[in-house]
DNA sequence: CGTCTATTTGAATGTACTCAAAAGCGGTGG
DNA sequence: CCACCGCTTTTGAGTACATTCAAATAGACG
């Protein structure tokens, strides 16, 4: 089915499945869509499905004492999201995800993950490396974070994400490079007066 | 054997194995003695062993072009520690990582891993579930570096690693929270003559 | 259109950095 | 076992990158 292709083709780079496997594996999810600014996750509560996104943007995010956002990811068609510390130990959530655009999304449970873990144990794999990848990804932000000036930080986003620069308000990508809308606004103005 | 146990118990907190499982698992590392300072890998090298601490500290960091150190991670007895990156991937490294102690080590190389994960699937779970806590830990932190000042990110550090404080110069604590030694130690003294 | 939000611009401020120098501390060798 | 050397920590003065607050402008959406 056509609306399964995308996660089909991500899960399919990964690991092998049988038909049947490839039958019951998909039929656990859930397709949901909904409108830019609604949400999939509140801080407080508990992130019971996994998603993965077919069309749209999300974003996950942090608010902090003084009421400012931090974007922790987006996750644009093809994506994985969600809060891995509340979706794995069934915690209060920390985070906030909503959509930056009208989405479509697939959901997953835990409860359908933990039996699919069973069922289907190559996906303990799949799961394992995207997880790996997601360390890796972080593991470079934090040490950009730690060692780059905003502006490089800036371009160092614009390399890592070039198709995202196109679609995301500015304010966006200050919240997830670290800067104030105004700095970055400031900064990106300076930069073309100096050609 | 006495040296493989605390390697054991963190991997049968997880998993289970039967004993020839077992067997089979232990014999692939090999145990590694190392001096304060001495290197395990560095920036441009491949990462061919990933490493678990049963003795020491080791550290994890990467060098910026000014060649400031920000430390990316301290693994104490009982972590695992490597460069996901370069290991996973087999690349150069972008880390640096040498011991803050004397410290031992188990090492395990990429081909033992993949085989051990053809082998013991249930290896594919236990490393599966490393790398969501690995996640977590890395997006808990990244927040705090973006919404936190200097002091609160101090504080946050003492509460999540309370028994690293004792023991690490404060000039490495200043490089994992992200400021320069100079304000660290600025930072402490203005607190203690609050009080 | 009108409203709401995003972006731009400016002036004042602050947090954290740089550079420099002194003091403390630990390890090593004589 | 003490003396010295190198590295860490402290302290200070000057600076810079980025923020805050405010207000004007521009864009997007219904």
């Amino acid at each position: 089915m056509m609306m399964y292709s995308l996660l089909w083709e991500n899960v399919s780079r990964h690991i092998k499945m049988s038909e049947a496997e490839k039958t019951r594996f998909l039929e656990d999810f859930q397709l949901k869509k909904l409108k830019k600014k609604h949400y999939l996750l509140q801080e407080g509560a508990v992130n019971s499905n996994v998603l993965f996104v077919t069309e749209g943007i999300l974003r996950s995010y942090a608010i902090d004492q003084n009421g400012f956002e931090h974007v922790l990811q987006f996750a644009p068609q093809g994506w994985w999201m969600g809060d891995m510390y509340s979706f794995t130990r069934q915690k209060l959530a920390r985070l906030f995800i909503d959509a930056l655009e009208n989405s479509s999304v697939f959901m997953l449970s835990k409860a359908k993950l933990d039996q699919l873990y069973i069922d289907i144990p190559q996906l303990e794999r799949y799961f394992r490396i995207l997880a790996e990848n997601s360390v890796i990804a972080y593991q470079k932000r934090l040490i950009s974070n730690l060692s780059l000036p905003a502006m490089q930080r800036y371009e160092a986003f614009c390399n890592d994400y070039p198709s995202l620069i196109e679609c995301l308000p500015q304010k966006q990508i200050a919240s997830y490079i670290g800067v104030t809308p105004e700095f970055l606004s400031k900064m990106l103005s300076d930069r073309s007066s100096r050609e």
